[in-house]
DNA sequence: CAGTGGTCTAGACCACAAG
DNA sequence: TTGTGGTCTAGACCACTGG
């Protein structure tokens, strides 16, 4: 028989989640230590480690200093999602990606911006209004503030040519993100920009970049119906 | 050339993003290889490994054998997502949850109910409709399918108790899931429900977990007004 | 204080894919 | 064919934290 090709922490790994799904290990029960289960394995202890990192790592054990590894009673699962470049999403659809800016000032926020984009009031920063098409229909209308405290050289770039969400993509690399999803009905203005029916249920997206601390961007979405955001574990 | 004089492939982390961050190593460009890396910090091979592994697995580093470690133009950011146990979610606002059971049956699903659950024509299921509820308020309205097949003991048991979510999570862990999210205008049945008006935004998940491949549950959930989803990268 | 996981090392061999 | 990352090992010391 063929061998089945998988290293030997992914093996020990599966028989892992074997056993936790199989309540060999039961929910909440304290499993053998590394030692005693690279001997079981017969490997080293290093790779137990690896394999018992993973499953952790993946929510469903709890891995302490010297109290051990136990099995969590109401495993978190955790899922990926990656933070959607818009033209990126409809290219892949197989539909033609273009976008318009419709309004782009620099001047002072409202306070609650002042404080979202962490500057001091009296500062100016950059405002930009978006619709994003997807073969020429509207697929999501974007208002965004960007700190050109922190990064001055986007007061000066056109946005027309490559969009600010590319562009703030390749020029400011971010090192965290807040994001939040959300359903609201269109408001008028919003119903216009994506030519839908005032009232209609939308998905919203708002999002936070930052760069050690310092923030980069934030903005807001608000996609036509039928958007749908899937992801998997 | 001077050594950099990091220990932890922790710090060798920070210091790889920090060149990716000043485009000291640029998008697009090949950085150097793990034996030469080492040798600038002064450790072994494994850890500048282990730290360059941390920075693929972020999405910012393209690894591959031979080619060597190459600098994505384009990073796709990773989020974790966890999925959320309705009666945690609810406690951790500071608010005391309670659910209803307002329909549970075991019959024959529709056409499509039976593809999604992937069992055959003729075959039973559990039927579940379920109101959560925060401080006794309305707080989301579920619609649930399990399946009894594989699951045949979720047939005898109780959901008034505990909620078919935390018995799922508890009895039946699931290995893969799938998850979507979107927005829609309260129908006159979910309206009723969630004691809101018809026509209001409402945020809506779809689930499905399986178990090697044999299909768990199927579940949709409409969320009352108000409600975000939020994570952070 | 002592047991357990966290990490590092130096060296080795393997798997993969670019040229 | 051969360079690069992927993994394993045996042993060591460290860091945290439970008892």
């Amino acid at each position: 028989m063929r061998q089945t090709e998988v290293s030997s922490w992914q093996e020990i790994q599966s028989e892992v989640l074997e056993r936790i799904r199989t309540r060999k290990w039961k929910p909440g029960e304290l499993i053998p230590n590394e030692t005693e289960l690279a001997e079981e394995f017969g490997c080293a202890r290093a790779t137990v480690n690896r394999a018992l990192r993973a499953v952790a790592d993946a929510g469903l054990l709890d891995r302490r200093r010297k109290a051990g590894s136990r099995v969590l009673t109401l495993p978190e699962r955790k899922a990926f999602v990656s933070i959607p470049i818009l033209r990126k999403e409809i290219e892949a659809k197989g539909q033609a990606y273009s976008h318009e800016v419709l309004h782009s000032a620099l001047k002072q926020p409202a306070r609650e911006t002042l404080e979202r984009l962490g500057i001091a009031k009296g500062t100016k920063a950059l405002e930009l209004h978006t619709l994003h098409m997807a073969d020429g229909f509207p697929y999501a209308y974007e208002e965004r503030w960007i700190n050109t405290n922190y990064l001055p050289q986007a007061a000066n770039t056109d946005f027309d040519g490559l969009s600010a969400n590319e562009w703030l993509v390749a020029n400011a690399p971010y090192t965290e993100a807040e994001l939040s999803f959300s359903a609201s009905n269109a408001t008028a203005r919003q119903a216009e920009k994506l030519k839908i029916e005032k009232g209609t249920a939308i998905f919203n997206t708002t999002r936070r970049t930052t760069q050690d601390h310092h923030v980069i961007t934030f903005v807001k979405l608000w996609f036509a119906p039928g958007y749908e955001l899937l992801m998997t574990v």
